[in-house]
RNA sequence: CGGGGCGUGGCGCAGUCUGGUAGCGCACCGCGUUUGGGACGCGGGGGUCGUGGGUUCAAAUCCCUCCGCCCCGACCA
């Protein structure tokens, strides 16, 4: 797929020739057809690929006609954040880092670049990143005497520093956290869920003690994260820890957040890593107690990347573009004047700087003011933007003293319905509430309905074609490998909340109180 | 790394089989009419056909080389 502009009709599907699919690379010549109403009102989106047909496809036409991303192209594997795209990080940003602070810890930044020793030092850490990092050979034209690696994470590069900064069990805790972008050159990339390089939030303590180490990591999972991505984002989540498979190489212990996509699929929407002594005892990261005994350190690290606007995306939105959940939606508000002549231009625009006048501050909005699009075309480019709330002024508003006022979360006449100035900006904010908790709940009961609790392998087989798996679990690693081959599903998390009984696992048959998800992951 | 697809104005494509004046839609620019769910008319501008080599009177088209990008799978946030 290439990107292409928003007028484009490249792989639509053209109303009711449901066998003329994927034309993409067709001879079919559709650019004559017109493309017909659905029902009432709405069009299908041209440019967007229903979920049903392609969901892959769908997703790509989404970043596409949003206009969050473009493919960097010159660069493998690596995207454009456009405007759009950006702004919607930055929220996310502005969200996490006030928690991050809240919960107190402190912003740093260490260099992009690692000597690549740094990173042979931690033997499972080595194994884990070493066949995805990107090497500094060269500078100023001499071959470097030691290459870098850019970085892929950061503990070994910032355990380092740690090792100098901490002398004394008064130094303790650190808790620092960097705002980055870190390269892994995967094999197979797609925009925002696994790009070479991303964007993302590191946070990176040292504690006394196990105890104090795994309280910060559980407290990031909940108040930082877990408050976060439910909250704001309005996207569900399970929190658990990951198995043995699946958890962060170099990790005692790791803890994340599980989403489920709209196809069924889960997504790790962040993870918290107790680190045990590991990296300490890698990077001699010691402190003196207050007994004077010299002893290691126990560190965390956790982080969530921009792949989080992946998730936002195929958390809510549906075949009519993006939609944004208002409490991070960079545009609240849009509001589109109608008219047919200048002297209702006139009248119409100022109803609009009057309806307006107290939104800065309140209301994030834009007024599409343009003069050569119809209101038609306006409406299904923002609707396609993902903008949670649209405010339609024309001269029967004028003189009715009404607005027209559409939600993005139901499409077409449903969502819209004429509601008097009086009190708009106060309807508005409710609306937006309304809608963020609207998404929570559709995107929880979604989950709950594709959730199925199996005890027999021929159930989890079915289940995980459609979404999540519960069930016993006392495998080993080895077995779990043997289900991923056999199923393409992986335990995506050990659920922090477990059953009080015991059963039996699903594929050795003993007994165990010890329930997993089983998921295929992205 | 395996499988597939594609490189031609900004975007999407046709043209390649069968060599002979580079074309279409959208976008863009100008003017006019339009504007409550993707407007229309008229007039314009814009392309060393991914790279390098070869064959030929003549190459987007045939032959060889290289490069890049996208999609699907195994690996991963």
């Amino acid at each position: 797929m290439v990107l292409h502009s928003a007028g484009m009709f490249a792989s639509v599907t053209p109303a009711g020739t449901p066998g003329l699919l994927n034309i993409q690379h067709s001879t079919f010549n559709i650019q004559n057809l017109k493309l017909k109403p659905l029902s009432g009102d709405i069009m299908p989106k041209e440019g967007i690929t229903p979920r049903d047909q392609d969901y892959s496809q769908w997703y790509l036409d989404i970043v596409r006609g949003a206009d969050m991303a473009d493919y960097a192209e010159v660069v493998r594997g690596c995207i454009v954040f456009k405007p759009t795209g950006y702004a919607i990080w930055e929220a996310m940003q502005s969200g996490l880092d006030q928690r991050i602070k809240a919960t107190g810890h402190v912003n740093a930044y260490f260099p992009l670049l690692i000597p690549k020793s740094f990173l042979m030092k931690e033997a499972e850490h080595v194994e884990g990143f070493a066949p995805e990092v990107a090497e500094v050979t060269h500078a100023a034209g001499e071959e470097l005497a030691e290459p870098y690696v850019i970085r892929p994470t950061s503990e070994t590069i910032i355990g380092y520093f740690y090792a100098k900064w901490v002398r004394s069990w008064r130094d303790l805790p650190v808790l620092i956290n960097q705002w980055a972008n870190v390269m892994r050159w995967e094999m197979r990339t797609r925009p925002f869920l696994r790009t070479a390089e991303f964007l993302w939030q590191e946070g990176h303590t040292v504690h006394a003690t196990e105890a104090d180490a795994e309280q910060e990591t559980l407290m990031i999972l909940h108040d930082v994260y877990g408050d976060f991505i439910e909250r704001d984002m309005a996207v569900p989540v399970i929190k658990g820890v990951k198995s043995e498979k699946e958890k962060f190489a170099g990790a005692l212990r790791s803890y994340a957040l599980e989403a489920m996509m709209q196809d069924g699929r889960a997504l790790q929407a962040g993870t918290s890593h107790n680190l045990g002594q590991n990296f300490a005892k890698a990077f001699d990261i010691t402190y003196t107690d207050q007994n004077n005994t010299v002893q290691h350190a126990w560190t965390t690290s956790w982080g969530v990347s921009t792949r989080l606007i992946g998730a936002l995306i195929m958390t809510h939105s549906d075949d009519e573009g993006l939609v944004l959940p208002p409490r991070l939606a960079p545009t609240q508000v849009v509001v589109v004047p109608i008219y047919k002549n200048d002297q209702e231009r006139s009248t119409v625009l100022e109803t609009i700087e009057r309806l307006t006048a107290d939104w800065s501050g309140r209301l994030r909005f834009k007024i599409d003011d343009r003069d050569n699009l119809t209101p038609g075309y306006k409406f299904n480019e923002w609707e396609l933007k993902g903008v949670p709330v649209r405010i339609e002024v024309g001269p029967k508003d004028v003189q009715k003293g009404s607005v027209a006022m559409a939600r993005r979360d139901i499409p077409g006449k449903e969502g819209k319905q004429f509601v008097p100035q009086a009190g708009l900006t106060e309807r508005i904010t409710e609306l937006l509430e309304i809608i963020q908790q609207g998404l929570y709940d559709r995107a929880l009961r979604f989950r709950e309905e594709r959730t199925f609790t199996v005890s027999s392998y021929d159930e989890l087989r079915e289940a995980v074609e459609q979404g999540f798996a519960r069930c016993y679990w006392a495998g080993s690693t080895a077995d779990e490998k043997r289900i991923q081959d056999e199923l393409k599903a992986t335990i995506r998390v050990i659920p922090l909340e477990q059953p009080d009984t015991a059963g039996c696992c699903i594929l050795t048959g003993q007994e165990t109180t010890q329930q997993v998800i089983f998921a295929r992951a992205y």
